[in-house]
RNA sequence: UCCACGAUAGCUCAACGGUAGAGCAUCCGGCUGUUAACCGGAGGGUUGCAGGUUCGAAUCCUGCUCGUGGAGCCA
């Protein structure tokens, strides 16, 4: 009896007759044999039709049928290190299940735009696939790192009264006659529910009507943000370096092979484990000034700036106690040095840039209603989290991880559009 | 928003002032172990749009549109 296998196992059924469903997704032919590559979406095998086993009829309807036509297709699992990957299926029958039209992508170079226009397409090659395994993996792997420590999952509203950080540009919508907005982050929603929970994170889309157009940005893009009661900011990091740890050995460990198909070289991953390498503002600053970049005090830093820095380490590198000026309201001053905020970023190596922005919250109230003042926030939207510090205030910190920047990182892809499965630019809101 | 670059067949590109071409894809034919298979043949174009210079413009000039890379902003 004839039983349905997804290519993942196929090696489980070398010599019997298994039943595929899947897509055709490239052909070579040759007169009296034929060679299909098909995937199901767990992986890709070759299946060999040969004339005088399959019949003419079968032979005739493999080798003419278009690329991404879907089919099912019975056949002798066979282990042979002519076929890529290791196995093959030598056909016994065949059955179209819907011909495609003629497909637009083909096995040839194209340019990052055309593919995007086939963006619900082009997910189908094994570049794109391996791709969404590690951001899958990714997610995954965060997740359940985060559950493991202790953390629950609350998620934070999409549809927002005001901005988050108040200074970046928000996508405005209709709410029934007033005005709304696209969250810009989940943090502030998160620090209420930390105040419930104790250790917190949500996971959602976030929205940024900036103009960027780097390889960095999204206007649309997947961000983790976990928030921690009675955690410094030290804790945070601490918390931080083990996360980005356990997700890139998950990927690591997981995926290989997804890492394979993008021709990740590893070496650089192995070697991303706690504790990673910190650094002061100031002290960046010094680093920078031997690199030949003279800023002055108070400046931030931009691209080439942490590109610089980033160079200097094989792990991601923090740089923590930003100057105030640099960085948003809710930041808590150093106690100790109130010219500087208790905030750290984690950059990436290889430039990759910054994945993770985040740091200590500022605990305490006349402190807020000064900055928001300063920062001419509306104070109604914002009365809620006023409330957070009237109503047993605790020193507590967080951070945001961008999906897409770790995903890009970690599969060593150059442009964080590839790390999501339909994105959103400035240029781009199709498919 | 600023800077740089680009737009020619379905796709990737060539032609750089003088008859618009190749590879792939598509269609037809051949081939029993292919590996982005290969071999032969066919169809396929208002050279992004508008104007200008010139005997003649894909090619030079101006404007516009769209795209790409980078900056700023940030995850």
């Amino acid at each position: 009896m004839n039983k349905t296998v997804y290519i993942r196992n196929i090696a489980d059924h070398v010599g019997r007759e298994i039943r595929l469903h899947g897509w055709m997704y490239n052909r070579r032919s040759s007169g009296k044999i034929c060679f299909l590559i098909v995937r199901d979406g767990t992986g890709f095998i070759q299946c060999v039709a040969v004339k005088k086993e399959v019949g003419e009829a079968t032979f005739d309807l493999v080798e003419s049928m278009p690329q991404e036509s879907s089919l099912t297709l019975t056949g002798i699992v066979r282990e042979d290190p002519r076929a890529p990957g290791g196995y093959e299926l030598t056909l016994t029958s065949a059955e179209l299940v819907s011909p495609a039209e003629p497909y637009p992508i083909s096995l040839k170079e194209h340019g990052v735009d055309f593919l995007m226009n086939w963006r619900h397409l082009w997910l189908r090659t094994p570049r794109q696939h391996a791709l969404m395994q590690v951001r899958a993996e990714v997610i995954r792997a965060s997740q359940e790192f985060l559950e493991k420590d202790g953390f629950i999952r609350i998620d934070a509203p999409v549809l927002t009264p005001a901005a988050c950080e108040g200074t970046t540009t928000l996508f405005e919508t209709d709410y029934f006659g007033d005005k709304a907005y696209l969250t810009q982050s989940g943090q502030l929603y998160a620090e209420a529910a930390c105040m419930a929970f104790g250790k917190v994170y949500c996971y959602g889309p976030t929205f940024r009507a900036e103009k960027s157009k780097t390889r960095r940005h999204l206007t649309e893009f997947w961000m983790l943000e976990p928030e921690m009661a009675f955690y410094d900011l030290e804790a945070s990091m601490q918390l931080q370096e083990r996360l980005v740890s356990y997700i890139v050995k998950q990927v690591l460990e997981r995926q290989r092979r997804a890492l394979d198909v993008l021709g990740r070289d590893v070496e650089p991953l192995l070697e991303v484990e706690p504790p990673f390498p910190r650094l002061s503002y100031d002290d960046a600053l010094q680093l920078l000034k031997e690199d030949g970049f003279d800023l002055p005090w108070g400046e931030d830093f931009g691209a080439p700036h942490e590109a610089a820095i980033s160079d200097r380490f094989a792990k991601p590198v923090f740089v923590h106690r930003y100057p105030a000026q640099c960085k948003a309201f809710y930041m808590k001053p150093d106690p100790s040095r109130p010219e500087v905020v208790l905030c750290a970023d984690l950059l990436a190596p290889e430039g990759y840039g910054e994945i993770i922005g985040g740091g200590q919250r500022s605990d305490d109230l006349e402190h807020l209603e000064r900055q928001m003042a300063e920062h001419q926030l509306p104070r109604e939207a914002y009365e809620w989290y006023l409330d957070l510090r009237r109503f047993g205030s605790v020193p507590h910190s967080g951070f945001g991880l961008g999906i897409e920047r770790i995903v890009a990182w970690v599969a060593g892809i150059d442009h964080i559009r590839e790390a999501i499965p339909f994105p959103r630019t400035i240029s781009r809101i199709y498919p």
